[in-house]
DNA sequence: TAAACAGGTTTATTATATAAACCTGTTTAT
DNA sequence: ATAAACAGGTTTATATAATAAACCTGTTTA
């Protein structure tokens, strides 16, 4: 493989995945997001959104903050020091295919 | 969605592969090429090579030339109009996480 | 007090990537 | 002459996964 390529084969797959990619170009561009602004602006059903938010703390790129807003559960995501490595490491390699 | 974001659950699935996404960057640089160039500079399996390359003729991205060099079947594959403007396309989409 | 909604989780279905096994013909070594 | 190795693939089997749908628990509104 010549060179730069190489990156791509290792792409990291967690991130990958275009529903998680958009969580994660979300996630990454506010300090913190509940459930329903993260629906919304993603476009994804709730059931999908749960499984890959869940995907992507068990690869401990986001933190999930359960708290209560009076008598309602309210819950913060926000990512990770190393999910926001991750993402970097994700765009340096995707980087080859700009030329 | 805040803009830019929606092209990217819109991706191409058949370009988003890694596997495939090094083939067409790879077949973006050179006119044609042969299944052992390909082999090699992808470092897939030949199994995978032929699937992902079957994949990407059914999406009519690219076009299969078979031949013969004396007695020997060789195969070039290049890519067609349309594979070009969808990796275009593909990498316009993926700009948005770019900033 | 019933219906609707917030805020999720679990389950089931379908698709898919990948490697491994296989195949056909050719060339090389003995 | 014949066996072994190789080119150049294709087919099959397995395992992972994305996604939607169904479900759940509690709260608010009519």
């Amino acid at each position: 493989m010549s060179g730069s390529l190489q990156n791509i084969s290792g792409l990291d797959r967690v991130i990958h995945e275009p529903a998680r990619l958009i969580l994660m170009a979300l996630l990454s561009s506010v300090a913190s997001a509940d459930f329903l602004f993260l629906l919304k602006e993603s476009k994804l059903t709730k059931g999908n959104l749960s499984v890959q938010l869940s995907r992507l703390e068990e690869a401990g790129y986001l933190e999930i903050e359960k708290t209560f807003r009076g008598k309602i559960p309210h819950t913060e995501y926000r990512l990770t020091k190393k999910g926001k490595s991750a993402f970097d490491l994700y765009r340096k390699s995707l980087g080859s295919i700009f030329k």
